[in-house]
RNA sequence: GCAAGGGUGGUCGAGCGGUUAAUGGCAUCGGGCUGUAAACCCGACGGAGUAACAUCCUACAUAGGUUCAAAUCCUAUCCCUUGCA
């Protein structure tokens, strides 16, 4: 029995819909997961991303998790799914991406990698078989592997010694994880005696590297498949790599990666990047643009960005995106949110946060209805010309 | 009224004879944010003029003065704060 099930249910081109069954919730696919570092989708409460957003899914992060409350913390009292009241599926990111963002913290070697806490300083000592611990403690769904993410522009030799040892990371990874599920360490493990299909344990995700170098990207992706996972993740993207780097890859390397099991795209993106995306047949994403832009003034609508600080913002009546649904935008102006952002006002954070995810997940779901109604490419071209007249109108202001 | 201390660019506040439209904070304006060290970071911020420089004005309460040179020293005036009457 597999932890979990995940089947194409329509398909238009490379771009597919499908249902992802886990032991916690039911996903459709093409998903978008907000990402919950802390135990915290930030400024956003779980109220509204069940009831309102409908998210299936969040991420949790290893790395931060670990030093702050702690792994043990978290295991006496019960996991990360009742520690946090989150009680639909969880994915858990690694640490590896705090590898390439903390690069200045840590030491990096075969082993694992040393870091110097961003919190106190404290040497922290993070590697596969640690990694894998720490995910069983908080109990997701999806767990992934721990890899080492290099820069986006990184060398074909620095991309080749990393992605070597990705690999080695990815079976040590699977090895451990394998270790844990038999040993009962997953706090998130449920008995599914109602669901014959699912095993109740954990699903361990591959991610395949190798920066903008095609080959290597082949390469990594063999050689993870090789290992096998329950899914595969691409990693290593929108690091500070030219944008046309990311399209490529993914145009080359999507597609070619196992059509039955999920792909996801890690990391990215704006809107625009998820429509490209699934269009070369990707089905997961997350991102911290939602909630990162939302905090800092920045709203994604579907004429393209509102920055909310702008002084043209302070007597419009209107809301964020008069074609979204969201309570935001039912209730609140731009002009009042303008004013929340401008008196530094919490709730500013908190409301364009809330918009921008709804947007995120709304977009989502018109994706997956389009290509079910065999209508994504007329959906990608209208989405695509919204944002372009947005741009002439900013342009002829 | 007497005594003491003050009056600096939108604001608060440094500077107290010699690069310089004048440190810094705030406000304002603009930009950025892609597996979250991020309620953060970067830039602009007297006026005119440039694509951008150049350049030219106007500036440290007001008016005089000393000096090669003044926001900084002197004099007068006007305000403000505190204390004593």
């Amino acid at each position: 029995m597999n932890p979990i099930d995940w089947k194409v249910t329509a398909q238009e081109g490379k771009a597919r819909t499908g249902i992802l069954h886990t032991r916690r919730s039911t996903i459709e696919t093409p998903v978008f997961m907000p990402v919950g570092t802390q135990g915290t989708v930030k400024g956003v409460r779980y109220e509204f991303l069940e009831d309102e957003m409908d998210a299936r899914i969040i991420l949790g992060n290893t790395y931060h998790l670990w030093l702050r409350p702690g792994v043990e913390v978290i295991r006496s009292l019960g996991g990360l799914h009742k520690f946090s009241t989150w009680n639909r599926s969880l994915l858990t990111d690694s640490g590896g991406f705090q590898v390439f963002s903390l690069s200045d913290l840590r030491k990096l070697s075969e082993e694992g990698v040393e870091f110097k806490s961003h919190l106190d300083g404290t040497k922290m000592f993070l590697s596969p078989e640690i990694s894998m611990e720490i995910q069983a403690a908080l109990g997701a769904e999806i767990v992934m592997v721990f890899d080492e993410c290099p820069k986006g522009d990184a060398t074909f030799e620095e991309t080749k010694k990393s992605l070597d040892m990705t690999v080695r990371w990815a079976q040590r990874s699977k090895n451990k994880f394998n270790e844990l599920q038999e040993s009962g360490m997953d706090t998130g493990l449920i008995d599914l005696f109602q669901n014959e299909s699912l095993s109740g344990k954990q699903s361990l995700f591959g991610i395949i590297q190798g920066a903008g170098h095609l080959n290597l990207r082949r390469e990594s992706l063999e050689k993870t498949v090789e290992i096998g996972f329950d899914g595969y993740a691409i990693g290593g993207l929108s690091v500070g790599e030219e944008k046309s780097v990311m399209y490529e890859v993914l145009d080359f390397i999507a597609h070619q990666m196992p059509e039955n099991a999920p792909r996801y795209l890690m990391g990215v993106g704006t809107p625009e990047d998820l429509v490209e995306a699934v269009f070369h047949g990707v089905d997961m994403f997350d991102c911290v643009m939602p909630t990162r832009n939302g905090r800092t003034g920045s709203a994604f609508v579907s004429t393209g960005r509102v920055n909310i600080r702008n002084a043209k913002f302070a007597k419009q009546s209107e809301p964020l995106d008069s074609e979204c649904p969201c309570s935001v935008c039912k209730r609140y102006s731009r002009a009042y949110l303008r004013h929340l952002y401008q008196a530094n006002e919490m709730l500013a954070a908190m409301l364009i946060s809330h918009h921008n995810l709804a947007f995120f997940l709304d977009t989502m779901r018109k994706v997956r209805q389009s290509i079910k109604f065999g209508e994504f490419a007329k959906f990608r071209n209208n989405f695509r010309s919204n944002l372009k007249e947005n741009e002439k109108n900013i342009d002829g202001e």
